[in-house]
DNA sequence: TTGGAGTCAATAGG
DNA sequence: CCTATTGACTCCAA
């Protein structure tokens, strides 16, 4: 296999020390912390590649070898950026999103547990730190001597900067654009409104897609994208909850005091206002301004109206939110007075769980979580649905 | 073809 | 600079 374009030849190789679950980096800080840590100690020992030692990896605690990491990180002072290059072949964006949000092991691809392994390995090495800071100040010199070098035109030393844009002189021209297609921007009107459509169908056939696209004004791709990259985010946000709610145990760990009056890094809005519902004349009508550049995009006309089929044919459109107890534990839900009501009328999908604030507070997450949950239960029927109508009549298993 | 998993890479804030 | 977010892409399996 081609591989790794990863940093200095090695890797994989030296013997690692042993991918023992959590190692206890050689970190100072943060004594607690324990896990139950997964014995083995991988058999292979060295001279493995990354595939393989994925392939032999114990069970690894994505989430503490990613608290581990952005601990180390930050202790350091060193950025997303290089880490990733670096030590991962990923780029930051990508580094932040796997730190931020790692999957649980056991829903990982044989791919997708890459990083974690080449994280656990390189937790384990004792010079980890030392060696990225080298990295780190051998950029610095680069940049430096290419930064000066600059006067004297091209700059000899460098690796192939991805086509385009040479040399100093050729500024951000016109230049036929096209090969720098501007990036949709979906504006939150936008969101709210695909978020609400989801809501009734996660699985928007291709013709609600085209409506939806139609309504919006947006390319039809764009709503295709918009709807798996909900979804897999959906999903994914819900493995963080599932692995949240199962930490509790190990090391008192407390996390969660939400006491003092400040903070409160609530991020209200965000979204989860309880499904639009109200009518709204949604959409507002996009400001005509449209794009200066390209594109006169129509005026939407407003008015969400299509998309409402439904699935399901029992009753009626109305009938909102009757809604099956919820599967997951939820004893204490009260309805707050202040935040509920609303007329609450609009159709949720399938399920759909009562947006009461959780006065139990816990956490603002909470509201959110419900309703991920129900998006997840729709993603189910939907597939069931889509199963039954397969091989109707077949014996379902479950 | 369709959907999921991983990523990339442009962007928006700090 | 750095990090977080997110639309678009690539691969792959069903």
């Amino acid at each position: 296999a081609p591989e790794s374009p990863l940093s200095s030849g090695e890797e994989s190789v030296r013997s690692v020390g042993e991918l023992s679950g959590q190692a206890q980096a050689p970190e100072p800080g943060d004594p607690s912390d324990s896990q139950p840590s997964t014995p083995l100690p991988v058999p292979g020992h060295s001279g493995l590649s990354i595939q393989e030692m994925v392939a032999v990896s114990p069970e690894l605690d994505t989430y503490v070898i990613t608290k581990k990491v952005k601990e180390v990180l930050t202790d350091n002072n060193l950025g997303q950026r290089l880490f990733g290059e670096t030590i991962l072949g990923l780029t930051q964006g990508s580094v932040s999103d796997l730190l931020a949000r790692p999957k649980p092991w056991h829903k990982l691809s044989l791919k997708g547990r890459e990083p974690f392994v080449r994280m656990q390995l390189w937790l384990s090495d004792p010079r980890n730190v030392e060696k990225l800071m080298d990295m780190k100040r051998m950029e610095k010199k680069a940049y430096m001597k290419r930064r000066h070098s600059s006067v004297s035109e091209s700059q000899p030393v460098d690796s192939v900067p991805t086509g385009g844009d040479f040399g100093p002189g050729s500024s951000p021209q016109h230049q036929q654009h096209q090969l720098k297609k501007p990036r949709v921007v979906l504006a939150p009107e936008e969101k709210e409104a695909l978020k609400r459509a989801y809501q009734q169908k996660p699985y928007p056939s291709p013709k609600t897609i085209e409506e939806l696209a139609n309504q919006l004004n947006l390319k039809t791709s764009t709503v295709i994208n918009w709807f798996h990259n909900y979804r897999s985010r959906i999903r994914r946000e819900l493995f963080i909850e599932e692995i949240q709610a199962g930490a509790a145990g190990s090391t008192g760990d407390s996390r969660e005091g939400c006491s003092s009056p400040t903070a409160q890094t609530i991020k209200v809005g965000e979204g989860d206002s309880c499904d639009g519902t109200e009518s709204d004349s949604a959409l507002e009508s996009r400001p005509a301004e449209a794009s200066g550049p390209e594109e006169g995009r129509g005026a939407m006309s407003e008015g969400n109206g299509g998309v409402t089929k439904e699935l399901s044919g029992d009753g009626g459109a109305g009938t909102p939110g009757r809604s099956p107890a919820p599967p997951d534990s939820a004893p204490t839900d009260s309805c707050a007075p202040g935040t509920s009501s609303r007329k609450e009328g609009g159709v949720t999908g399938l399920f759909s769980f009562p947006e009461a604030t959780p006065t139990t507070a816990r956490n603002p997450r909470d509201s959110s979580l419900r309703k991920k949950k129900a998006a997840n239960l729709n993603n189910i029927i939907h597939r069931l649905e889509k199963a039954a109508s397969r091989e109707e009549g077949a014996e379902w298993e479950f």
